[in-house]
DNA sequence: TATTGTTATACTCTATAACTATA
DNA sequence: TATAGTTATAGAGTATAACAATA
């Protein structure tokens, strides 16, 4: 039983992450997040005062969508809005919000350190250029 | 804007596989393809009789989710089934359906190409051991 | 007992279109 | 005219549970 497609890196790439994704929402899972509001917790504590619409587009995530993912994170009352203008509101942690953040940091930490492990060491410092590259976009 | 997210493999590894998954899936749409139906049809191209199940296994698709995507193909007149015993069927392409691999191999093939020349040319030959390390599973 | 194919179903993620209010 | 936030909705993709037939 042959797979033609171990050989593609596009392929690869989705396997790859997918694999790892699951991994990390369940880690993730045993104090209650997934990963997108990990990454959202984590953004907003970087950048205070960020408003929906442009960490949407940091992450990737659209207007429309992040209006579910935000709110969650609100009613769990780990996020501040706070008026900028007439239309936007720039957000930032709460005491709360902040200590899920570190938490959330800390389990992120541990996944990504047993996620290079697997790459043996003398290729680890070209495992984040080489997805960089892959990824294209502004990086 | 600081992005603190983009300097973690497992984030870049996403963010690199939606990008490219949703280049791939752009390209296969002109010819009426999605990614899941060609690697199907290149994998049986490359195992002619494999079953629903064993294929399901290679690909990571569930068992469940693999009856609409044989049907959908099978439906289009690219596979045909051949009963192995009471409860197997060993699925092959009919040649409609070894056209239209051999068309999703041209593009999956120019798209793999794009995909490496994002890479310096000293990194590529690492690109897809590092894919394979990071994926894990049997690789 | 375990496996294959199947149905039904639910849940998440993502995409689009439209609306309002503000800039 | 463009942008921010919002609503509603549709489509993928994926997950689980259950069942009949067969090994």
């Amino acid at each position: 039983m042959s797979d033609p497609l171990a050989s593609l890196p596009g392929y690869l790439l989705r396997r790859a992450s997918t694999a790892a994704l699951a991994e990390l929402n369940q880690r993730l899972g045993e104090i209650e997040l997934n990963h997108a509001d990990a990454s959202l917790l984590i953004l907003i504590g970087h950048n205070p005062g960020v408003t929906q619409s442009e960490a949407g587009r940091v992450l990737g995530i659209q207007r429309a969508n992040m209006v579910p993912l935000i709110a969650r994170n609100e009613g769990r009352g780990w996020l501040i809005r706070q008026q900028v203008d007439g239309r936007s509101q720039g957000l930032s942690l709460s005491p709360d919000g902040e200590a899920m953040r570190r938490k959330a940091r800390g389990v992120i930490d541990g996944f990504e350190e047993r996620l290079m492990e697997r790459v043996p060491q003398e290729l680890r410092p070209h495992v984040i250029p080489i997805l960089g590259y892959l990824w294209g976009e502004q990086n």
